[in-house]
DNA sequence: GACAAACACGAGCGGTCGCTCGCATTCTGG
DNA sequence: CCAGAATGCGAGCGACCGCTCGTGTTTGTC
C-alpha cells in the first residue's frame, strides 16, 4: 500500500461521452423521481436513457456514484443560483419579507428539480448522499440559528437550535404539500407555509421594536 | 371459476400458532422499524423470531400480508385506545387545550409503536397498506375539517381543506422531530409543536367571541 | 489510411430476495 | 392411542439486480 494511487485519473472524455453523462443523469433524475432511489435500478435508468447497462457503467463506477454526481450537480447550481438566499439578511427586513423570500427561492428551485426532494429526503439512501442532505441540513440551520439569534439575543442556544429545527421541519413538510398540488392551489400552499412560520415566529421576536417578546408559554422547562 | 371459493377458510389455529403469529409480528415490527419495510427481508423477519422461512409463510402468505396484518393491528389498537381522541370536540373547549389534548395522544402512541410511523409514512409500502394510510388521512382530515368548520363557518370548503391538510403536515413534521429526541428534549419539541399549531390557527379563529379572525393576509387569492 | 483510445453493446455472472416444497415433529379430537 | 391436522424446518427455485467482460464501432491524431 506504498503508492497504488488509483487517483481518479479522468479519462479523456470525447464530447459524445458528456452528453451521454448528461443524458444518463437526466433518465437517472426520473427514474430516482418516481421510484426512489433503491426501487430505480440501473438496467431502468439505461433504459430510460435508451442505451446498454455496459454504456452506464462507462461513464458510472456503480449506481450510488450516480445519485452522487445528480446531487452535487443539484447542490452546485442551488448554491449557483439562489447561493444569496441563504446569505445574512439585513436585520431591518421585516420577518415576513425575510421568510416570504427564503420561501420562495426554496419552492422555486424544487419544483424545477423535483429529484431533489427525492434524494434529499428519501428514505433508503446509500451514505454519501446521507452526508450531503446532512451537510446542507447543517447549513442551513446555521443560518436559521443566526438570523434568530441577531432577533433573539436572550434565547439560549438550544432553544435557538429547537425552534430552527421546527423551522426547517415545517418547511420541509409545506415543500411537500406545495409539491404535491399545482397551479392556484399550489399558490395557495405557499401562502400557508409562509404563514404557518411568520405566525410561528412572530410571537417570538416580537416587531423588534424593544418589546421583549411576548411569549404565550415557557420554555426550558 | 363458477364456485371455487378459496375464501379464507380461517385454519384451526393451536395456542402455539397464535403465539408464533404474535412472535413474528413483533420481530416485523422491529425489522420493519429499522430497515423500512423494502429493505426488511422475510428471511432477516423469520431469523428475528428465531423461525425458519418456512415457518414465517406457514402463517403469512406473502411479505405485504405481515405488513398488513401489522398495521391492522396497530390501526386497531389505536382506534382502541385514543378512538375517542377524534371524537368532536365540544365547542367549549378551548383551542389550546383542543390542540394539545390531540397531539399528546397522537405523540404517546407513536412514541409507544414507532413502527407505526414507519408503515404509514414509508416511501415505498405495498398498495394495501398505502390504502389504510389513505384512509387514515382521510379521516383524520375530514375531522379536522369538521372541527375547523365549526369555528370557521365563513370559509369556503377548499380554505377549509387547505387549513386541515397543512395541520396534518405540520403534525407529522412535529411527529418526526418528537421521534428523533428523547426525554426533556422530546417534551420541548412537543411543546413547540403545539405552538406551531396554535399559534397557525389562533388568528384564524379569534378567541371565537364573534371576533371575525384577524387575519392578516388574503385567503383563496 | 493506420492506430489507439473512447464509446457502445448485451449476454450473463454472482448474489439476494420472496417464496415453495417435501418431509419431520407436535398437538388434538375421537 | 392413533389418525390427521397443525406446526416446523431449511435447501433451493425462479426472478431480478448490480455489475462485468468480450467484442464490435466510432472518433481523434498523426
Amino acid at each position: 500500500m506504498s503508492e497504488n494511487e488509483q487517483k481518479e485519473q479522468p479519462r479523456r472524455r470525447q464530447a459524445r461521452g458528456e452528453r451521454r453523462i448528461a443524458q444518463l443523469l437526466e433518465a437517472a433524475a426520473n427514474v430516482f423521481c418516481t421510484t426512489g432511489y433503491t426501487a430505480a435500478s440501473t438496467n431502468a435508468i439505461a433504459r430510460e436513457a435508451g442505451v446498454s447497462p455496459g454504456t452506464l457503467y462507462q461513464f458510472f463506477p456503480n449506481k450510488e456514484a450516480i445519485a452522487i454526481e445528480l446531487g452535487e450537480r443539484l447542490m452546485h447550481e442551488m448554491r449557483e443560483t439562489y447561493g444569496e438566499a441563504l446569505a445574512p439578511v439585513d436585520p431591518a427586513t421585516p420577518l415576513e419579507e425575510a421568510v416570504g423570500a427564503a420561501v420562495d427561492r426554496f419552492i422555486a428551485f424544487n419544483c424545477d428539480h423535483p429529484v431533489f426532494f427525492a434524494l434529499m429526503h428519501g428514505p433508503d439512501l446509500p451514505g454519501r448522499i446521507t452526508e450531503e442532505h446532512d451537510a446542507l441540513h447543517a447549513t442551513l440551520l446555521a443560518r436559521v440559528e443566526d438570523l434568530l439569534g441577531s432577533l433573539l439575543p436572550d434565547a439560549s442556544p438550544a432553544d435557538l437550535t429547537r425552534t430552527a429545527q421546527v423551522c426547517l421541519s415545517v418547511h420541509k413538510a409545506g415543500l411537500e404539500l406545495v409539491l404535491a398540488h399545482e397551479g392556484a392551489e399550489r399558490d395557495a400552499y405557499v401562502r400557508e407555509l409562509k404563514d404557518v412560520l411568520i405566525r410561528y415566529l412572530e410571537p417570538l421576536v416580537g416587531d423588534r421594536l424593544g418589546r421583549p417578546a411576548a411569549v404565550t408559554t415557557t420554555r426550558s422547562a
